[in-house]
DNA sequence: GCCAACGTTGGC
DNA sequence: GCCAACGTTGGC
């Protein structure tokens, strides 16, 4: 089993939203590092961070785990999406989403700022200067930390 | 809202 | 295949 973490915008789609439906796909990511740990690397059971970006106070705020692999995003498919490629065809789709499910919120978020002066998170991609990745993998040990600090 | 960092696009 | 221009991300 793996560990994640993964970006979104709560006014898009935060961890309130995730908790009300169960379980959602993770559509929309358009960025080929992000698509291949999807595609690759992520399997049911992986569990995730679900973090909180362009907010007041950005932070990991609750966890899920994958409950469906990947699969072709179809929001590429829609012109009338935000989402939409017009590269991508159901012939040949160019994203892909995995689906994920509501384990729990944290007591409390682990901003961005703590992690960033958490000693055992320093090689995170997360805190390091103009990381842009959506989605990364953490390893057991940065997962742990981090639920310890909750 | 600003802007640094970085990914993508497309002309050549 | 290079690389300048452009668009996006995301912290602040």
């Amino acid at each position: 089993m793996r560990y994640w973490l993964m970006k979104s915008e709560p006014d898009v789609f935060g961890i309130d939203h995730l908790k009300a439906v169960g379980t959602e796909p993770w559509d929309g990511v358009r960025n080929y590092q992000a698509r291949n740990m999807m595609r690759d690397d992520m399997k049911v059971g992986d569990r995730v961070l679900f973090y909180h970006s362009n907010t007041d106070v950005a932070g990991v705020v609750g966890l899920m785990t994958v409950s469906k692999e990947a699969y072709p995003d179809h929001t590429a498919w829609d012109p009338e999406s935000k989402y939409y490629d017009p590269k991508s065809s159901p012939e040949n789709p160019r994203w892909m989403m995995v689906e994920v499910s509501y384990e729990r919120h944290l007591s409390r978020t682990i901003s961005l700022h703590e992690m960033r002066e958490c000693a055992e998170l320093q090689e995170m991609p997360l805190v390091r200067k103009g990381n842009r990745l959506s989605i990364m993998p953490v390893t057991e040990a940065e997962f742990e930390t981090i639920l310890g600090m909750e």
